[in-house]
RNA sequence: CGGGACGUGGUGUAGCGGUAGCACGCGACCUUUGGGAGGUUGUAGCCCGAGUUCGAGUCUCGGCGUCCCGACCA
């Protein structure tokens, strides 16, 4: 893409009226545009990176036998009455049409999901069924804060499982743990299970899983040495005490941003909806249902306040909206603008996702953008390059800068894909 | 929802009862080109509504909006 083409350009100061760092720097640099309190548009540089989240988020969901489906989000308010969550649920918005018909629009998809399900699922040769979805939610949040990272709209995969027996859900809850766990890994980032409250429909424990944030609006303990890690609403523990999981480690007090959470919802929704499948004797029988979210707009929001520095944000190569950012300091057709021209088109057709900044601005000014916007590596063609064939390759994250031969940087390209 | 702060051109801000100013941006022209250049010129603004006052961006009240702390958080 070329950057005199692309429509949201960055700014030179932060909005006034952002206070967070993951939206201060989103709105600066034209990832993201403020609709209300709480709800953002995607521009393309916003919306690239969202859609590479999505990408490592389905195929980790696909590998356990995910199906991919998209589900209604304006949604009728009986199933919602049905289980209860109409009247128990603060968060539900709650929307009259003009005729006085009751609707609400998702904010979670039980209700929606159980049924579908229902319909298709008669008998134990139907199970286990896992179906997920990438999406809008929308919460009626008292107070929406944090930039992207705790809004009224946002998107989120939410996956749902149904399994004939508690062993099937517990082996499925395993894959899913370690699945979540490959998708934060892939994003970038180190997120901890942490053990949870399951919420208000099961006294069962869940997993959430936690980034170490200052930005985060939760609290936990983790070990020192092992993987143990609990929120402390529901830990009679407290920092410095010895973990009771391995003996060896201590436990440390930190503030996380909550970037997933996968629950046992029993047989919860199947009994308010009536759903029952014939097992092996021909009997009737409730599935074991599962639950299993990831934010991913938040999960965007914490990976820049994870890893933006002073100079602007820094995006890990996996959710990165390009791979390169070519910054030519040539003027409008010198040798220097169609070197540039030139190597652009052939990372084009190489397949190498390349933002190229063709502009015909001041090299600092180049730079000092480049820097907001965060893409992982930084292709300067300047005059030198003219005569050399060799350009220069800067790593946002370091600053490290090497000297490189035009195919050596091509074929370098090329093997990240 | 309780508490607090704040709403001035597109963006960031100054103005504290008496002619709304600056910077950036944007348009035009000239010079400049390896870390947010300089000059000339143009462009564009007081959230809404009442009230006090000779006079309100400024004071009072009421809305609406945004942010922060708390509460809440499938």
């Amino acid at each position: 893409m070329k950057q005199s083409q692309l429509f949201a350009k960055a700014r030179r100061e932060a909005p006034a009226d952002e206070v967070s760092k993951n939206a201060q720097l989103l709105i600066r640099a034209g990832y993201v545009h403020k609709e209300m309190a709480g709800v953002y548009s995607y521009l393309p540089l916003g919306k690239r990176v969202l859609e590479k989240i999505e990408r490592i988020v389905r195929e980790e969901m696909d590998a356990i036998g995910g199906q991919e489906i998209r589900m209604a989000t304006l949604h009728p308010s009986e199933p919602w009455k049905q289980t209860g969550a109409w009247d128990k649920v603060d968060v539900v918005f709650k929307i009259n049409s003009r005729t006085e018909k009751e609707y609400t629009i998702g904010q979670s998809e039980e209700e929606i999901v159980t049924p579908i399900a229902q319909e298709y699922v008669n008998s134990y040769r139907d199970l286990p069924l896992a179906v997920y979805q990438i999406g809008q939610k929308y919460r009626d949040e008292l107070r929406a804060k944090s930039g992207i990272m705790r809004g009224r709209e946002f998107t989120m995969k939410d996956m749902y499982s149904f399994h004939e027996t508690q062993e099937d859900f517990d082996r499925f809850y395993e894959g899913a743990k370690q699945a979540y766990l490959r998708v934060y890994r892939r994003v970038g980032l180190v997120a901890k299970a942490t053990e949870a409250s399951g919420g208000s429909f099961t006294n069962k424990l869940s997993y959430e899983f936690m980034v170490l944030t200052d930005a985060g609006e939760d609290d936990i303990l983790y070990c020192s040495e092992c993987p143990y890690c609990v929120n402390v609403e529901i830990s009679d523990q407290k920092e410095g005490d010895a973990c009771t999981r391995c003996g060896k480690g201590t436990l440390s007090r930190a503030k996380a941003s909550e970037v997933g959470n996968i629950f046992d919802l029993g047989t919860k929704y199947p009994t308010d909806f009536s759903f029952t499948y014939k097992d092996r004797a021909g009997k009737d029988q409730k599935p074991i249902m599962g639950c299993f979210g990831i934010g991913i707009t938040r999960l965007m929001g914490v990976v820049v306040e994870t890893f933006a520095d002073d100079k602007g944000i820094v995006w890990p190569e996996g959710v990165a909206p390009f791979a390169a950012h070519l910054v030519s300091l040539g003027k409008p057709s010198d040798d220097v603008s169609k070197l540039a021209s030139g190597f652009y088109t052939e990372l084009l057709e190489k397949g190498i996702e390349v933002l190229y900044d063709d502009r015909d601005l001041r090299p600092g000014e180049k730079f000092a953008e480049s820097d907001l916007l965060g893409i992982p590596k930084r292709i300067v063609v300047g005059k030198d390059a003219t005569g050399s064939g060799v350009f220069e390759l800067v790593d946002r994250k370091t600053g490290t800068v090497e000297k490189i031969e035009r195919d050596e940087l091509i074929a370098r390209f090329a093997r990240h894909g």
